[in-house]
DNA sequence: TTTT
DNA sequence: TTTT
């Protein structure tokens, strides 16, 4: 029907908040930053930051945990979703997020480090490689299309 | 320093409300639905439609004047854009755009036609060309890279 | 590790070829158009058109069998591939192909009928689903989504 | 009309090879790799690489030159082009590289420098900057185009 | 507020 | 070999 794509390449601003819901399910929460310079009119250079509230389930939120911190280079892939909810005054507020299907962690081990040691399974192996949300549709053996 | 890129493929909810800065540069403003099916754990097929506030500016804005109504499916190329504004209680609100850098009619004319003749020039036009937004850090001459 | 993304919003150039491996696994080959139109020197208008060899893998490809004829607009998202075979003379060449992983009939029932009757069941629902390649690597059961 | 687009994250193959026109235009040719890891049915860990023939222009094709470094990760947003050529034995063979509008330098500055001093100009900026291809169709001046 |  |  349509499509809904985000890509995002960009700093993570803190280190992801990490909750488990009832059924188990881990949710992770951090914000991204991306910026973006251009020369204005006076000839200064001008930067702004644009934050992103980055949501991610199950087995990325997984991930998120073990991997993503503060300062790290993230390539994120995923859909724009705006919710509501109730502010304390009862107000019904509006807050858009980024559902990521698909992260990357950008850069080499050398960034990635921190004080951890370069002998680390995890911190090796958080330079590389792709993480994918499965596809909510498409359960095993999704042959029988519903169409 | 980063990437902040949407991809959009949806219908237009409204026609385009187009405004006309002091300075002359025109803005226009438009819902665009992208919608999602699943298959919800119960076995019923659930559809959730996403709104998304596109904002287009200078040439894209007179194009999809001319061009964009209500119903018409588009292709939006653009970024995230999240401003906030002081509401009419005087709180601090956020809403989140999206700034089109590209745009695309899509279907072929039998869509885009309604009513209108088939010889209409602009009818005709609409369900094709792509439309880009000149790059407002890239003045002409722009050879004298900052860096 | 890195990301290999390709989005394509053309029309497919001939009906596709489908084939049923020895595994039983469906591929579906067929030619996907983009084109370019800029204005040259002169101030001529100038089009130039792109041939994408899209390339289509078990229930996808069921799809594309199905759905996708000659002329009809279509969205699709995958990446690239280039493989190498034997010419007839016995030298390499290589042919760098679209893998699809996600598809879209563009356009609403107006295109897609041709002379095809209104109340047909397939070709009316043609015009919306998304279909998505349900990731390789992915293990089956990761069902108690959280909504 | 259409969309033909090409994100790639991956690692420079080889430095940048840079010729200039007789227009004076500047073109860099550079492989790029992207590659994919999957567990095959035997439960290996399996990894493919691709190989993409990344092709800059301009301003472009100037930072390459500057920045582009064998090894280096590299976010490159741009569109395919399948160009054919005859071979030494007069057959007409095909290639298709991926020409790109906009570059980003990924990493941090840990990882760009290689023996290089900190405080190098050239290398700590490279680490940050996005460069657009001013797009084709604009007019303002960037008209002697190679093709 | 769209579309199927 | 498509589409406008």
């Amino acid at each position: 029907m349509s499509v809904n794509k985000v890509i995002l390449v960009g700093n993570v601003g803190k280190d992801p908040e990490v909750r488990h819901l009832d059924s188990g399910v881990a949710v992770a929460n951090f914000p991204l930053a991306t910026s973006e310079s251009y020369t204005a009119k006076n000839g200064e250079r001008v930067t702004t930051t644009e934050w992103h509230n980055i949501v991610l389930w199950r087995g990325l939120a997984d991930v998120a945990e073990k991997y993503v911190t503060k300062g790290r280079q993230l390539y994120i892939e995923g859909r724009i979703r705006t919710r509501s909810y109730d502010d304390k005054d009862g107000n019904k507020r509006y807050i858009t997020e980024i559902y990521g299907d698909s992260m990357q962690m950008l850069g080499t081990k050398a960034d990635n480090q921190g004080g951890g040691t370069q002998s680390s399974q995890a911190s090796q192996q958080a330079s590389t490689p792709t993480f994918n949300e499965p596809e909510i549709e498409e359960p095993a053996g999704d042959d029988d299309l519903p169409f």
